[in-house]
DNA sequence: TATGCATTTCATAATAATTTGAAATAGATG
DNA sequence: CATCTATTTCAAATTATTATGAAATGCATA
């Protein structure tokens, strides 16, 4: 693990780096060809974005919730079919339905006496994530 | 909401599509034609895989890990440097830097007294997906 | 309007994830 | 070997998420 030299180089204590601790040479060099620290968080997306991004991830961080996202790329289903394959709770299906619901992966239409739901265009491409990954 | 008509059957209820629930005919239709709630199972990826996934998930569902997964998509980094751009203690980015390490996202390689983090493959692919969406 | 069914809502209990700060580890240097 | 720096580990406290079951809602039908 103890393979490199390592030269030590204080630039980044300089204030216009903001940085409070030494780095390595091999990061430093490309790190100041983007402008150092300052450069590298413009390249961040913003916090809002970023606050949305690990929202959807979260409304797919759950076994139940990914069930029902491969559930519904099959078809659109009510409430009923959904909860026996699955074999939960309504209330606890209620509860994740909703999770997915808030963060654009489903929508659902009342029919009769059902609700019916399918996947979102969004739903779809993580629907389609299986074959990436 | 109430625009159609509800026109009810019990074929679900014989055990051999193992339903104890009324189904809209709208989704009954399509169900029967992949074998019923059995045929949908048989759709579904593993058990395992549906963990594997939503563990993925998980180690992008909150905004500290997601900021991570975008600033090594720039450049591998060492800790101090993640450091300085998140603002947070060593501790807390040293236990979200291992959640996406469990789950495959990134690696880490010592180098002299720093440890560089980089994204893997998988990683990578979760980073483009800002494009996707 | 009374009833039945599908689904949601709500309060609460149970569980899991995250934060915190202190202590430990590991490599480099004097 | 003593010390410094970077990073991780650990236990405890805090906070967030999920599960549960009872009650409420909404639609349909008699």
């Amino acid at each position: 693990m103890t393979d490199t030299p390592l030269p030590i180089h204080r630039d980044f204590e300089r204030e216009e780096f903001e940085v409070r601790c030494e780095i390595p040479e091999t990061i430093r060099s490309d790190l100041m060809q983007i402008g150092g620290i300052p450069g590298l968080k413009t390249l961040l997306p913003s916090a809002g974005r970023i606050e949305e991004l690990s929202s959807t991830h979260h409304a797919l961080s759950d076994p139940v919730r990914v069930t029902i996202l491969y559930l519904l790329s099959v078809q659109p289903l009510c409430v009923c079919v959904i909860r026996e394959c699955i074999g939960i709770s309504g209330s606890k299906l209620s509860y994740h339905l909703n999770i997915m619901k808030e963060n654009g992966l489903i929508v659902s239409e009342q029919q009769g006496n059902w609700i019916i739901y399918r996947l979102t265009d969004k739903g779809k491409v993580f629907a389609e994530e299986l074959a990436r990954m």
